[in-house]
DNA sequence: CGACAGGGTTTGATTTTCCTACTCACCGAC
DNA sequence: GTCGGTGAGTAGGAAAATCAAACCCTGTCG
């Protein structure tokens, strides 16, 4: 009688697409980190419907991830800025932009370029030893009550 | 009577999405990258209802990101494997599961550990010049004909 | 034989999304 | 002063996606 719902692994990758797992959530950012800030111009650029957009607005405010600025008041107009939480998210859209150009074959419309001069092109690494982190060199460990890497445990 | 229908900024972060944006997908890959790749045990560890997890394993199929392979005859079973592409999705939920651990507060229930011995913690680097990227030192282009940085451009 | 495992499909209710139109506050031109 | 435009939403209703639970099919085990 205790096993009545079984719950979803417990796990922050899931927390996070809480906040950002949808259609738009991170369109939304990518605007915002774009410069482009205002209601109008956001839904105009992701194509998302007005009455959507103001939900995953309120939502991503809500989640800390942007944060609702006046800009003028008369009649009073907000902007949407990204918050460092927001801006840390960044390289979440950098390795997605990447592995979309590389995988979905589309003429890659956008550029990073770094200040060295080079397109970016990401490099991640280990943050203690250095080392590129490859296939193989992580292994997740898995240590909650009642779970496995596999799945739940049962006692 | 041109613009009839204001399409979206094109973008491969947007073509991105369209694979993996939304509430389950990542978490199926999740589970795949894990070593759990059959049908039930997906479900059971990503609480996707079932109907929804045989649509989104048709559509990373599809996409190319799974694999569908039999395990056995007789009855024909099948599991679900990460293709090269699925696994360069990796650092994706890396990122994410660092951005959960840090802005959720939820206890972080899953340590990767890379092989020099430490918890895993990315550092995000210009493969070019080696310099870790940080906010400011990316700047995006946008050379996509009708459309700027801020967005589409009346001609 | 009946029970169970694995991988789904079906059904019907609930929830979200989408699209179009409308509002409200103000500004600037006529 | 009122007409038109801008910015940021709301409102209404149709269409699509999601959900939970039950059902199905193949084959194996006891």
């Amino acid at each position: 009688m205790t096993a009545s719902k079984p719950q979803p692994r417990p796990c922050s990758i899931a927390d996070a697409l809480g906040v950002v797992g949808d259609k738009y959530a991170l369109l939304v950012l990518r605007e915002t980190l774009f410069g482009v800030r205002r209601f109008d111009a956001i839904a105009r650029n992701t194509g998302a419907p007005r009455d959507i957009l103001t939900a995953r607005l309120r939502k991503l405010v809500e989640a800390g991830v942007l944060e609702k600025v006046p800009y003028q008041d008369r009649p009073v107009r907000y902007e949407y800025l990204p918050t460092k939480a927001g801006r840390e998210l960044q390289p979440v859209l950098l390795l997605l932009k990447e592995w979309g150009d590389r995988h979905l074959a589309q003429t890659p419309p956008l550029v990073w370029e770094h200040d060295c001069g080079a397109d970016v092109s990401a490099r991640i690494c280990c943050r203690a030893c250095g080392e590129e982190l490859r296939r193989g060199s992580v292994t997740p460990h898995y240590q909650v009550p009642g779970w496995s890497l596999a799945g739940p445990v049962e006692e």
